[in-house]
DNA sequence: ATTCGTAATGTTATAATATAACATGACGAA
DNA sequence: TTCGTCATGTTATATTATAACATTACGAAT
């Protein structure tokens, strides 16, 4: 399981993070009976290659077009399928895709994206999706899908240590 | 000026909408110095045709593009000056645009997304801003730019009454 | 009224993101 | 080992958005 709520620091070892949300996502695809396929692996990895949110073709360019992978429907069928088993949220704002750090259950996504480094930040906390539901209700709107994304400048940048792109 | 918080219900005059969105709009941009131009008022009365959010292109083709209106960059042009003076709002969930219930000042958008109608209802509360900002505040975050979609099934279509379309 | 600068729009081309539709292959259950 | 299903490959195209440059419209200053 990785941290929640934090920007990654440049110095943290992101191999755990990698390690980590593979051996979660194997857990959970095995106690579901869900194939999580070579190919579905290689995307999971890409797409938690960084923490910051990747598109499809950088991932389709990643898993190297000429040769070893295919055309876009490969990696978007992956991408479904990891979404739908909540390894992995789609960031709307960015047309991008980023690791889920509360892997298992479906659940909204809220990210904190820094426009500095680049990296999100997936927020755990319940008091934002209190809020909406409240508001919701207020409305007798039956809520499906929440959708929070914030950008901003994390505290790292802000202090002006340049970290653009770090993992 | 707009209601704000609730779904536009099927028996609202719409025409009151429209006419409130381009008086704002009109009294904005002329406190501003900004043109509100033919093209621009156009578009501005094509996103406020419904309360449903509408696609780039579906206003190109609303505009008439064969005969009067010209390709792409002249809707998103438009768009594009519409969101900077706070007249619209950008559905990052769905690639569109909705009229902007409280126009002038630039603020986040916050809104109710019905599947069953597609009207987006904007939510004018702080309660939910507050709890994003009080999330940021914890860990260093400057907010710059809230997006907060909420999709589910307003209270009109969850009692049956099929208002798929609505204006 | 004319000129001139800027802002707005037109035009052409193309980039970036995503999906439809159908063919082939892999894998497990019976 | 056969069969059915799920996964992947393949080709084509839809949808959304922007770059780059040309032309036009408009208002301010003369």
């Amino acid at each position: 399981m990785n941290e929640t709520g934090s920007f990654a620091d440049a110095a943290h070892d992101h191999r755990h993070c990698v390690a980590a949300a593979i051996a979660d996502a194997q857990a959970i695809c095995a106690a579901r009976g869900a194939r999580l396929t070579t190919l579905r692996r290689r995307v999971l990895e890409l797409v938690w290659a960084s923490h910051r949110p990747v598109g499809a073709y950088a991932i389709l360019d990643a898993l190297g077009r000429r040769g070893g992978a295919g055309a876009p429907p490969t990696v978007y069928r992956a991408l479904e399928f990891l979404l739908a088993h909540g390894l992995i949220h789609r960031i709307e704002s960015l047309n991008a895709y980023v690791g889920c750090s509360q892997p298992g259950e479906r659940h909204a996504g809220q990210f904190l994206i820094c426009s500095g480094c680049g990296n999100a930040a997936e927020l755990g906390g319940g008091a934002i999706a209190e809020a909406v539901s409240a508001e919701a209700r207020r409305r007798g709107f039956a809520v499906e899908r929440q959708t929070v994304e914030v950008s901003g400048v994390c505290a790292t940048c802000a202090e002006g240590r340049e970290v653009r792109h770090a993992g």
